[in-house]
DNA sequence: TACATATAGTTGCATAGCTAACAAAAAGGA
DNA sequence: TCCTTTTTGTTAGCTATGCAACTATATGTA
């Protein structure tokens, strides 16, 4: 019925895609989003949840909640900025740091075996094509 | 940060284009999921639930809680299943009819817009791709 | 300075999606 | 036939996501 279609095939992905990457993030009582999120704010800490929502391309108010499940979890600590006293930003924990790479490994070997299955040029093509395609949008 | 990760480019896209979308429909009072799923059981009505599950590749509880939305505003009936009692059949309403047309002239709007703006063969050979990857996954 | 506008975050409310647990009916086998 | 297993749907409870509305602070301008 959609074959053709753009949204539906991407959207339908997006769904097989992250029940692959839940069990890989499970280990660590995290979901994808969060355990992404968290990757972010480890390999670059003190970022303002603004400048987090856009990079991961979601709202604020979203991103105000996926960190409030970081937080409770104990992963990330929020803490004002100077420079800006409405901005608020962002840090990781001991407890992140603990399974920085880890999670980074992790990562890695979903990544791996998803490129062993398609192909590494037809991988890394597709994913530059969905990149041109979200900046044309 | 994962500028070649399948997983955050493809669910990237799927909130941007999910976003596009929400537009195209908003004037039916419809969401994407909703106006996707009706056109399905437009185009060939008395599917069963599960038969629709599948094919929009989404669980049951969600195809279930999906219909109960349809269903509340009026555009889908469930009848239980002569030949398998347990399983049940969805028929379009008559106020689903009237919108039938209106519905895929809404949609085929967007995704004109969409071939222009990316190119129709590049869309297209995007499409086939998402739709081999998933066939592997 | 004072007021209007813009920006950062949060909260309320909605849908979409999942897993787990359940009820009911069908199918299969002893 | 009777019992086990499988299948179909629903419900409960969770996260993810969005928009609208709100608070608080910053910025820009008269």
């Amino acid at each position: 019925m959609f074959e053709q279609c753009l949204y539906f095939n991407t959207t339908s992905l997006a769904r097989k895609l992250e029940r692959e990457w839940t069990v890989a993030f499970k280990p660590f009582g995290l979901t994808p989003s969060q355990a992404f999120l968290l990757r972010t704010i480890l390999a670059k800490p003190g970022n303002h949840q603004r400048d987090l929502a856009d990079g991961m391309n979601v709202t604020t108010p979203t991103m105000s909640r996926t960190l409030d499940g970081l937080s409770k979890l104990g992963f990330v600590e929020r803490r004002g900025s100077d420079q800006d006293t409405r901005g608020i930003q962002v840090f990781p924990t001991d407890k992140a740091l603990v399974i920085h790479d880890e999670l980074n490994a992790a990562s890695g070997k979903v990544t791996k075996k998803l490129k062993k299955l398609l192909g590494t040029g037809e991988f890394d093509d597709v994913v530059s094509r969905l990149k041109a395609i979200s900046a044309a949008l």
